[in-house]
Parts: C-alpha cells; structure tokens; sequence
DNA sequence: TTTGGCATGTAATCCGTTACATGATTAG
DNA sequence: CTAATCATGTAACGGATTACATGCCAAA
C-alpha cells in the first residue's frame, strides 16, 4: 500500500486540538478586529485563564482565512496599514460546533506542587519562601477578579452573555480562595514542624 | 563563521524550562528505576497533578545520563534486557539547586471555561451536560483523593517525605472541592435562566 | 499457539513561546 | 529630532503528545 495516499491527515476535519481557532472565532463574534485588537481582547476578557501569542495568533488567523471561517480585509488609516478580521457565517457554526463538544479533559501540570513534593531534598526555607510568594499572588490576583466582577455586575443586565462571563469570573474567584487558603494551610504546617528563626 | 562554535546556546545553564529532568531526578531518589517503573511511580504519585509520555521520559533519560546526573545501568532478567537509572550525587545537586528557585508562573488554560464563556453562541443544553459531566468528574476525583489521602495518613510517621506528599493532595482535595461547587453554582444558575424541559 | 498485555523504545508532528525585525505614530 | 511606544508581522526552536514498531512473557 502506497503511504499517504490522500494525505489523511492534513488538515480536514483532524486538527490536533488547537483551540486558538476558536478563541479567535468567539472573540470576533464581538465585532471585526485586527490580531492586535484581538490580543488585547483575549487579554482583558479570558486573560486570567487563557493567553495568546501573536506567534499562534497570526498564523491561526491565515488558516481560518484560507477555509472562510473569517473574512479578512485591508484597511489603510493615515498612512498605516492593517487586516482587521470578520467572521463569516461558517465561522459561527464551526464555533457552534465546537461549543457543543465536550471539553477535552487538560493534563494538569502543577510546578509549585512538584516542589512541595520533593522539598525535603531542598532547602525547608526556599519551600517557605515561595509558599509565601504564592500566597501574596492569590491574595492579589483575587483582589483583581472581585473588582472585575464587581464592574461586570455593573452591567449585568445589558448583554445576554454577561452572565456566562460572570461564572469564568466566579470559577476563578473560588479556585483562588482554595488555592489561598491551601497555602496558608501548608505554611502553618510546615512552621509547627521546623519552627521560625525567631 | 563556522555553526556552533562553543554552540551558546547548546545546552548548558539555558534550559528552556524543562521541568521534565526533575521529575525524573526527583523520583530516582526513591531508588533506582527502569523508564518503564518511573513512569508508573510518576503515576502513582504525582499522578493527579503531573504526567509524562515515554516520548518524553526516554529522550530525557538519555540527556541525564549524558550529563553524569544519572547513571544507568543494563541490567537482564531472563532474557529481558532493560536499562536501570541510578540518581549521582550531582543529580541531587542539580535537584536541589531546582528546587530553591521560585516556581515558574504557569499559563492557565482552561477549555471548559472558555466554552462557558462563549456559551451563547452555541446550545445551552450541550453546556449544561458539560456542567453536569465536570461535576461528576469532579466527585469522582474527590473520591480518589479522598481515599488516597486515607492511606497516606496512615503510612504518616515512618516517611519524613510524607507530610509533603499529604501537601499536595490537600491541594487537590480543596482545589477540586471548589471546583466542584462551582460547577454545581453554575448548574442552578442555568437552570434558573432556563428552566429545564420538564 | 495465539492473544493480549508487559516492557522498551523511535519517529513524526504539532503546539506554542521567544526572539527577532520593521515601520508608524506620538511625546519630549 | 530622537526616543519610546504602538502595531504588525516572521523565524526558530523546543517541548510534548501521538502513533508506530518490536520483542518477551503469561494465560487461554
């Protein structure tokens, strides 16, 4: 048997899994942008749980151009050029499509949580230190999202997809108050066993 | 100019960030082990926040042992042959030295969340058995954690290393009881907005 | 003895970040 | 006029998963 008769596995149907595509189609159903625009987009809305490089984005956004899931177009302002992105109709239902599966389930990857595990072949007070530094990020990142959340209530009756940002607002303020409170925890328990300086 | 004079950025103190090499050190202190039992130790202890593909562990073992910080060894069980690491004592320098420095911050990334948040676009009821699916998973995981959590309380005052270990499942334990309010949160708040077909 | 699982590995490929490069505006 | 920042892009690279390949062992 010849290989690779019909090239299976391109590009049809099979991505691998990159959901930058459809970060993108959701973000343009918010109206047309170009990468820049997108980027601060994905930052000030899903930035605390998802990020994007223009190293993905640019030629994410030439791929979902090459099958019409978007529809791209210069624009000249002053002297600048750029390509701002709609979405087209088969764009949308390719979101859709997409929506209706099933999340695939992530590998989590915990680094912190490798080096409490290994810790007693470190330094006790290198561990303490960055439970300490973790506990101050929690505690700030939380701070954050309350404000967000409280400028979104703001505004809550206005837009239908309001109350769908506002649970990724509350998954995160949850997430943040366990994951706070655990560092708290473990730096209570690792002092009772090796106690301060002091 | 001839490539790779001196090679700068070859390998030496600019590793991107492969956390990969310290897993593995990290468990060589257990005891000696084949890249087939380090991966089911990897599993069976820092399974439910960590994961290694042999794709991984076996180039990484190599590059070890490249770099005298571990040592391996042929070894022949009937006619089996297999290929036993041993940890040296620079590999638990590099481990300790690893593990001194901060964490690095690592890029949430969460599809479940991104598929709420575009949740309008696509049908509501595809979201809600999502919802309904993350939340008996995370029961589920509770469970095991919950009973994991068990049998190390018990094996708690031989292993010094054991209190650490109990860490980081704590960490699952409260991170995934969050979670799993959370999704049960948003199930009413949906079925509120909606009322279910009944 | 054939099936399936255990054990060891290799190869291809893609995802995603980092670093680099460049022109256009705006501020000082 | 110069520096900083905005805006747009490209290239290189490494990390990690997936798929593939192979041989030994045990059980049916």
């Amino acid at each position: 048997m010849p290989p690779n008769e019909e090239a299976p596995g391109r590009r049809g149907s099979s991505e691998r899994r990159s959901r930058t595509r459809f970060v993108v189609l959701g973000m343009l159903t918010y109206g047309p942008a170009s990468a820049y625009t997108l980027r601060k987009r994905i930052a000030a809305s899903v930035g605390f749980f998802w990020q994007e490089s223009y190293g993905q984005l640019f030629p994410t956004l030439a791929r979902l151009e090459e099958d019409r899931l978007i529809q791209g177009q210069e624009v000249t302002a002053g002297r600048r050029r750029r390509r701002d992105y709609e979405i087209t109709a088969s764009g949308r239902d390719a979101l859709a499509h997409w929506l209706d599966e099933p999340p695939m389930p992530q590998p989590e990857r915990n680094e912190l949580l490798l080096k409490v595990f290994f810790a007693s072949e470190g330094g006790l007070e290198a561990l303490r230190s960055h439970l300490v530094d973790t506990n101050a990020r929690a505690r700030a990142q939380l701070d954050v999202l309350h404000s967000i959340d409280s400028g979104l209530q703001a505004a809550f009756a206005e837009d239908p997809r309001m109350p769908f940002r506002l649970l990724t607002v509350r998954y995160g303020i949850l997430g943040l108050e366990a994951f706070h409170r655990w560092s708290a925890e473990a730096l209570r328990a690792l002092d009772d066993r090796s106690p301060s300086v002091s």
